[in-house]
DNA sequence: GCCTTTTCTTGAACGGGTCAAGTTATCTGC
DNA sequence: GCAGATAACTTGACCCGTTCAAGAAAAGGC
């Protein structure tokens, strides 16, 4: 993997971000990158490989950050912690296993901004609209118990 | 309101997914039915309106004895606790405001099944698709500082 | 290099939700 | 109607993802 270059785009992307670059931000960058959907708890394992002294506050927070900038995306399927990707911006959505809770992308089949034109809104002013389809996923469809969420 | 001709619906409805008829169950579909999209809090809030011997974890348990049969919808849209609705069957989204996290119904504009031809399922076996739409309510879009989420 | 501000560490706390054991109530069959 | 079987409810403890708060460390501007 060409490391270097993409180290040095995160760097680019932080302090785009006006965020100052920090060993655990980069930690959280490459870690988002490697596993993508990954929980917290994932993200912060993974941090620990290469950054061992890193706070599970510090992940919190820098996830936070990262979110609130826009260079992480957020998601949080029903029933499940919160979940992050470094794919941005390119309103791809999501697919979720009902049984084991795995997450895959989907790119929407419809357009670029797919089901934005909602009948009635209420006055609300959307912004986003985000496509979260349920079903199971090629494992859990083939095993015979159908269903072993615990 | 006719509330013994719903009532009796309630009954039914319970009957035919195999379910005991109790005083806390039909509480709590009263409630759920005053109160679209309310978090298991209020639910319960609104069930001891009536029955106030009613213990929270009965009202987890109905809720998830009901959402199971498919007598009730849960929703979790992203950041929130799970909140309850009766109105089932109809293939209906959600509008969720960034700012107060108030939800509201929102009809699909593509037809009944909106966007469920996902382009690449990788393999997922799809069984609906769940649209959420993200953006202010009028209150929050019209109030001069935007964002006073907690 | 120093100063300011942001970020991180440490450690406690919060809260929605779940688990487990025992009691109560609903339904079935007589 | 009544008794037995089983589903449902009560009580109370507990789990775990997430947040809060105070102080220490480090990044960036000058």
């Amino acid at each position: 993997m060409d490391d270097h270059a993409t180290e040095a785009e995160f760097e680019q992307l932080l302090r785009g971000a006006d965020l100052r670059v920090t060993r655990p931000r980069l930690a959280v960058l490459r870690a988002v990158r490697r596993h993508p959907h990954a929980d917290t708890g994932s993200v912060l394992a993974a941090v620990r490989t290469e950054e061992p002294t890193v706070s599970h506050q510090a992940v919190y927070d820098v996830l936070g950050a990262l979110a609130d900038s826009g260079l992480v995306r957020r998601i949080q399927p029903a029933g499940s912690v919160a979940r992050y990707e470094l794919r941005v911006g390119d309103n791809h959505h999501h697919v979720v296993c009902r049984s084991c809770g795995v997450v895959a992308d989907v790119d929407c089949a419809v357009g670029v901004r797919p089901c934005l034109d909602a009948s009635d809104t209420h006055g609300f002013v959307i912004d986003e609209a985000e496509v979260t389809y349920w079903g199971l996923c090629p494992d859990c469809s083939t095993s015979t118990t159908s269903d072993h969420r615990s």
